[in-house]
DNA sequence: AAGAGGCCCTGATAGC
DNA sequence: TGCTATCAGGGCCTCT
């Protein structure tokens, strides 16, 4: 579910509700998440305090306290809720992705602070959480993966290089996170119409400038979407509880038989399978 | 060794 | 109404 923008905006609400917030205690109602939580998981995280919480890729980091690190992956449905408590009033609920209101199942780990308490609901659970004690451990966890698209090294030399005698096409390539980093199906699809450059096209072929195109193309999406979902998640709290989800407008994505959104261009978007997957695109644009 | 596909899991929706 | 089939935004693992 989450991309990395998603995931950032998650980041960005905890880091204003937990950071620096004591972890009195944590509740795990079911540990067969994607990876089966171990069961010292608790003892590890109880009493610590949150010193920061970063990302990476579609990763969140929450730091410990003692160079502790606890990674966080949503995998395909998980999201994260806070509810804060008020001594003269029920709880009010605030939740950081896709769902306004807490569900009711599904609600496998709880972290318990002072006023507080974080919820991760995952129905699919292809999310999980991990523990390092130290910093290498984190760093050996992400050594084989690509740089972020907003990182210097994701640039259209990277790119041509990458691609050399490799068979794969470029969609493929966006998806792969040993390439580039916190991309995925949805924005991989839309950068790609944002590039006019077809997915199936092998990545080999791809001259210079449709590289740039892409590391232009990719940066102001992951951007645009990172400011977007920001500004929905300050509507959803002011409004709370009613229907304020993301209010994702896609080009492409999920546009089956819809009109191009290219003013000059005819076209109507196809949907085609590539590794399993959904791609959307415009044949007329996308050449 | 690169690349394709299966699979982990539940829920929503479509079609009969 | 209830069944079955299909699909979903991720990524690890296996096979070729």
């Amino acid at each position: 579910m989450p991309e990395l923008p998603e995931v950032e905006i998650v980041r960005q609400s905890l880091l204003k509700n937990i950071k620096g917030k004591k972890i009195n205690k944590v509740l795990v109602k079911n540990r067969n998440l994607r990876f089966k939580l171990e069961t010292s998981f608790e003892k590890k995280l109880k009493s610590k305090f949150i010193s920061n919480i970063k990302r990476f890729s579609k990763y969140l980091i929450i730091e410990l306290e003692n160079k502790n690190f606890c990674v966080v992956h949503l995998g395909m449905s998980g999201t994260i809720h806070i509810i804060k408590y008020k001594k003269d009033n029920l709880p009010t609920n605030t939740s950081f992705y896709s769902s306004p209101n807490l569900p009711k199942k599904h609600n496998h780990v709880e972290f318990f602070f002072k006023n507080m308490k974080l919820i991760y609901n995952d129905p699919r659970r292809f999310g999980y959480f991990q523990f390092f004690n130290n910093f290498n451990g984190l760093k050996k966890k992400f050594k084989n993966f690509g740089p972020e698209p907003f990182n210097k090294k994701f640039n259209s030399k990277y790119l041509i290089n990458y691609f050399k005698k490799k068979d794969k096409n470029i969609k493929n390539f966006l998806l792969d996170q040993n390439f580039v980093s916190g991309i995925g199906n949805i924005y991989a699809s839309e950068i790609l119409y944002l590039s006019k450059i077809n997915p199936s096209l092998s990545a080999k072929y791809l001259k210079k400038n449709q590289c740039k195109n892409i590391v232009i193309n990719s940066r102001k999406i992951l951007h645009n979407a990172i400011r977007k979902g920001g500004s929905t998640i300050r509507d959803f709290k002011n409004t709370k509880g009613k229907q304020g989800n993301f209010q994702k407008e896609f080009k492409v994505y999920g546009r089956y038989k819809q009109n191009c959104k290219r003013p000059s261009c005819m076209g109507t978007i196809n949907k085609i399978t590539q590794s399993n997957r959904s791609t959307f695109l415009c044949e007329i644009c996308q050449k």
